[in-house]
DNA sequence: CGCGACGTTGATTTGCCTCAACGATTGTGG
DNA sequence: CCACAATCGTTGAGGCAAATCAACGTCGCG
């Protein structure tokens, strides 16, 4: 059923036969439509959504009603709305899908009382919240150090996968700037390209 | 020896008598000078720091000799390079102490032998890195989407204790701002608000 | 075909930076 | 205990990166 998830935390920790089963009967996978939302603010967000299909952003609007978006998530990824699932307070972002696409949500119960049986598992999310952490470390500190085009640039070599995957406004709002803009700063690369 | 760290790791999961002889054998206590580095760039960052005693700030310098704070740390926070500890790369980031204080190292090796002995360790770890990773998201989207005065507002009222302890160009520095224009910022805002 | 979603381009504005000079405070050696 | 140097914060003039606003081109799709 749900192998790609397993395997993915295999990659991490190992697993015995028992745990497999013992994960595969908790486990399901959720269909799920493009455009169609996983998590909307105002509620306290309970679940990690592992994407296993599709193409998924994380995205909150401001006091002034502005978009920005915070992640990106395709296959093998977990997404939710980190700060809400955190603190249990109600949360302000959306997760919707780019993309037709298959998610595998686990709530924080079920992760709990799953973790006591496998411990391995508290394991693997360790691992998980690290690399996510290193992910935003390094985010927070090409956003600050770097300009809006070199922030670019290693952007689309980073994640070539997604920059062919989403329109181009949306990376303009991952990167924190106008699509306008983006549109500017890719016209100036090419031409100093030539 | 350790007991600070022994109650911060309790308040999130519990520990046995056993549990606490095996940690505190492992433990011990680092006396650092203000302006001293625990970390420095070049290297691959191996250990984890819990601040015990004290204030410590990361910074990294870009290609343009410009210095940038990305996390300040004090009594019950742990700090390292992340991003470096994760991948096993060489870091960028300095991390120094702000005053005379106490660290207490932990070394990857011997983290990973002993949550082999006590599980419940990559429970306590799972938690401060999912804590980080909230912390670290909100803190992005703020930067995205506020103004420099709005962060800074933010960031006083979040961290009372920190803007009391370092200089204001420091915390200028965090939020991504020359000392100038912060100074400028505090000006309008003592302003309006009378 | 016509509409909506997306990208481009240009004119204007603005938030924040840079550079430079000047107080205020602290601490340290003579 | 004073003098002098650091260290830190403030203030002002001028500049630039990126935002805003508005208009237009183009493609894919119902």
């Amino acid at each position: 059923m749900s192998q790609f998830l397993i395997d993915s935390i295999r990659k991490y920790v190992s697993l015995s036969e028992d745990d497999i089963t013992l994960l595969d009967e908790v486990l399901t996978i959720r269909k799920i439509k493009k455009k169609q939302w996983i998590i909307t603010p105002g509620e306290v967000c309970k679940t990690e959504f592992f994407v296993n299909k599709g193409c998924f952003r994380s995205y909150f609007i401001d006091d002034n009603g502005h978009e920005h978006i915070t992640k990106f998530a395709t296959e093998g990824w977990w997404i939710t709305d980190i700060s809400s699932f955190y603190t249990g307070k109600p949360g302000h972002m959306y997760v919707e899908a780019l993309e037709d696409g298959e998610v595998i949500p686990l709530r924080k119960e079920v992760l709990d009382t799953l973790a006591d049986k496998i411990p391995q598992l508290n394991k693997y999310f360790k691992l998980v919240y690290q690399k996510g952490l290193a992910n935003s470390c390094d985010r927070l500190l090409r956003t600050i150090s770097s300009s809006a085009t070199e922030h670019y640039l290693r952007f689309i070599e980073e994640y070539t996968d997604i920059e062919k995957r989403v329109p181009q406004y949306m990376i303009a709002s991952y990167l924190g700037i106008t699509p306008e803009f983006l549109s500017k700063a890719k016209m100036k690369i090419s031409r100093t390209a030539s």
